[in-house]
DNA sequence: ATTGAAAATATGACATC
DNA sequence: GATGTCATATTTTCAAT
């Protein structure tokens, strides 16, 4: 059965402090209450109201993957043999850490992920070695991203 | 021409930061440098060290788009016309809100995006009215996730 | 990397409206 | 229910070593 969130509604003060934790997640919390006009403390509940709403689920740091030599991001679309166990071949990618996302999807694909490498012969590594190995995998089809021009969250 | 990145080394206490940080970026500096069992200058140092190699490229909170009302996330593949000037279709796709990453790809395809969406009907409208109404753009191709079972960074 | 100290911040209790 | 004030604990930050 689907999860059910409720939907909730955030007044103009939530959408400033989210927007600053959201592009920094150390923003101090008396700036933003320097900057919205309103007590730390209140910022400090309104916060823990959005905590508990779930809209906040939590802060990260954002590694440059880059810096660690990997310079190829790719998505690739993945076919099953009709007797494959799904649930097994997730398990199974989980364990490549490469793997950044995967999907369940629509149309042609049973999966679709997203991986970083750090170049095309590890890439191709990656695709003959770890993926196409896995037991149930048929086939797949790369999708090779040149340069990411967009990279932001939902908007607020 | 490429932005040319240095890859730098980083030790185990370096990972150990790191990864307390990307699981949670508000983790006080001190309740690192009490588990890892070095000072919190020290820290404080490695990270003014990591930032400056660009390794961390900053910290973000993470909103759940599900408490909005966007259930929807969708992959679109787009062919634009010989003659499109990508550079405004992009401008063009920056405009709208959904849309959370846009790459330039190999493939079939001149441009491949990751949005979200209200759900199946606000999809539709941001591919009818939106996305395929910009100038340049022929068609479109679509994946919808029906659910996301891998979202993480690259392992550290 | 460490220590120590000053400044800034986080956090909870309590009062207020 | 949302906010402000205050007191205290904790953290950040920067020297000097």
């Amino acid at each position: 059965m689907p999860k059910k969130q409720k939907t909730i509604t955030i007044d103009g003060i939530d959408k400033k402090i989210l927007r600053a934790l959201m592009q920094d997640a150390r923003t101090p919390i008396l700036e933003i209450a320097r900057n919205v006009g309103i007590s730390g403390a209140a910022i400090h509940q309104r916060l823990r109201k959005l905590e508990k709403a779930k809209l906040i689920s939590g802060s990260k740091f954002i590694i440059n993957p880059e810096v660690l030599g990997y310079s190829t991001m790719a998505f690739i679309g993945i076919y099953l043999d009709k007797t494959a166990n799904t649930t097994d071949v997730v398990r199974a990618l989980k364990r490549i850490p490469e793997v950044l996302e995967c999907h369940y999807t629509t149309g042609h694909y049973s999966l679709f992920i997203k991986l970083l490498s750090l170049n095309n012969t590890h890439l191709m590594h990656l695709l003959h070695e770890k993926i196409q190995s896995i037991s149930g995998v048929q086939r797949t089809e790369s999708l090779i991203s040149l340069d990411q021009v967009i990279d932001r969250q939902i908007h607020i």
